[in-house]
DNA sequence: TATGAATGAGAATTCATTCAT
DNA sequence: GATGAATGAATTCTCATTCAT
């Protein structure tokens, strides 16, 4: 009973670890190759398994990139709460999604490229994830800016939306190293996440820059 | 063969014109079936021309659905700065971009769906049209506010990233109206850009509510 | 779909039974319905497998007729060296390459058609087939002719050049059965392959007539 | 009368040298881009004309070209009949093939690829251009050779092909001037037209080398 | 005659997902 | 569980040719 349980055990252990392993698969994949470069057989191969074992882990790829992101946010969060990195909170999360790897390119392709083509199930599980990092985000803001409830939602809520929409721009910023035409150059590059983002930041928390 | 009395545009007017009308025959196949479902054949027959037809004004279906927002967000410009609609700031930007059809869903699938299949001469063409349209805008909202440029300028890129944003997540409070499941139903309802982006803009603006 | 209890090709020897079957198809497709009829998805109709399964044992449709034109070349050389058939060089030459399906049509589209819109990797493995093929055909021909390898050499490449031209030229004679002018009859009609080749392999060879 | 005439005739001058530019401005226009490149629009791009213009002058693609060819031809057998070039016959060929700038890339298409495609009527015109050449080659060859009318057709004639089949390996020996693997390197330049068709024609005319 | 806007057939290929082994 | 062969839907874009002006 006790073997049995434990073998159990190491099984689930080695499920986990094994879809933890292709999780980081596909997480140095997209960082060395691109997000739209990612094919299943692609991932399969970097990760050691034939394409079929990755849909026993996963049902779909936007699944798949699903708990990519939901593990990242949850690490973002993770990182804005507990760590006691000196700066303002616009600094902070400007620093921590940028140093997140995946973070901002997963984000800005959250709804319109991943959502998009998902089941229902898998979106409603990262949906109830991220209603949980909003909520954990919302109530360390609560605490840092010493403001009510209501407030820490709204601004909470807005820093999302900005984020969101910084890291879309932040896509456009990494187009094209060179061959941007002069007359274009300054403004798109000052569509970078760390240029655009921290300022916005300012904006809604009222910080001073 | 199609519309065998459909005259050929010879001068330059006929040959905006016919522009004009097929980026009105994209509007309302979007808006009908859905951004997803469009193809370049099923745009060729509601246009009531041939395919071949299609790119001899629009070089891809990408630089075809730039063009559109490219128009799209003119009209939303536009409208904010001559309109005298009553209301706040962040109320009327959100009437007027959630009243201008089609502006949302393009605006949420600009970079990561729109630009990133995009030639780069069509894109800087739509980044210069971008940048013209974010120059009005806080001009306009210099003027409003009161206050100076860096100000306006600061205060405009925020409110279009938080814009940016809630058209993301818009499209996902337009997704599944029933099958959501009882615990997220609210919360996916509360991603509406009616409900979100205001909320967002007023802490922008540092209007209250 | 199709063919629901045909066998998955698991050992190599499987996957080699499939290519060749493949291969099968698309020579009797070819000799049906001519070369530039022949459309990848015709092909997986009439093999019996899906599109998709073509492209897991070709890259592209011209790997596909390069293969197949390496495999006749290859069956045309083995003919001539194996076969004790009687008659002279140039004789048994047009005899073996006339009677070689798809041989000849497929040599004259070797490379305006076919290697014109090929891989680099096939192409090379391609000349190193035909390499060898020329090779094993030129020592057959020092053989038979008593002559030094140089020239044995030399005769090969002129036989081979004949025959490629041979091959183009057979392409027109076989044009427009009937709808030839009178006067362009026979002119037309001495272009076929099983006149013109022998008579040039002559000269060749110096064998008399 | 005499003022219509003259009209007549310089307008059908002018058509004819209509007729010579445009086939000039293929000339020019395959020469710097390649055969394959070419179209009809950016022919009429670079002839100044529209492009409905050239179909006033030629009925389609191909008989454009087969009259570009048929000048060719007529203008290397020409060449080779009234120059006095020193050297043997198989050099003077080699020379004047190769020195005609777009004989032998066309003469490698000219069946898979030009004759596929044309209509009945040009494809006859072509050939009867084609058959007066070969007359006049075979008959100076006849003189050359101080050898009777047969031989001399049946020389004619297999130097016809070898040619076809050079020109066909010339465009392989073309191809990725680096990128080829060390091994096949000196095979595939051993294709060029210069090094492998005055061997043939050695071999064909019995030349000694 | 000249123009060039309009036509529309046409086909290769990719890749997420399934399921026989 | 794991594998990887097989599937097949799905869509863009080109370009020779025509014909209204």
């Amino acid at each position: 009973m006790l073997d049995k349980n434990r073998k159990r055990a190491r099984s689930e252990d080695e499920k986990e670890g094994r879809r933890a392993a292709i999780l980081d698969a596909a997480r140095n994949y997209v960082a060395e190759s691109g997000f739209d470069v990612v094919t299943m057989s692609g991932l399969a191969r970097r990760a050691g398994l034939a394409k079929g074992t990755l849909y026993l882990y996963f049902r779909t790829k936007e699944e798949l990139f699903l708990s990519l992101f939901t593990d990242l946010i949850h690490a973002v969060v993770d990182r804005f709460v507990a760590e006691a990195t000196p700066g303002t909170v616009a600094e902070r999360l400007t620093v921590i999604a940028g140093e997140t790897p995946l973070f901002l390119p997963l984000f800005a392709r959250l709804v319109a490229v991943i959502e998009a083509n998902v089941a229902d199930e898998p979106l409603f599980a990262a949906k109830r994830a991220m209603r949980t990092e909003s909520q954990r985000f919302a109530s360390c803001l609560q605490h840092l800016l010493s403001c009510d409830t209501a407030r820490a939602a709204e601004i909470s809520s807005a820093l999302f939306l900005a984020m969101q929409g910084a890291a879309q721009f932040d896509l456009t910023a990494r187009r094209d190293p060179a061959g941007i035409p002069e007359d274009l150059r300054g403004y798109i590059a000052s569509h970078a996440f760390g240029e655009r983002f921290p300022e916005a930041a300012r904006v809604i928390l009222g910080e001073r820059s």
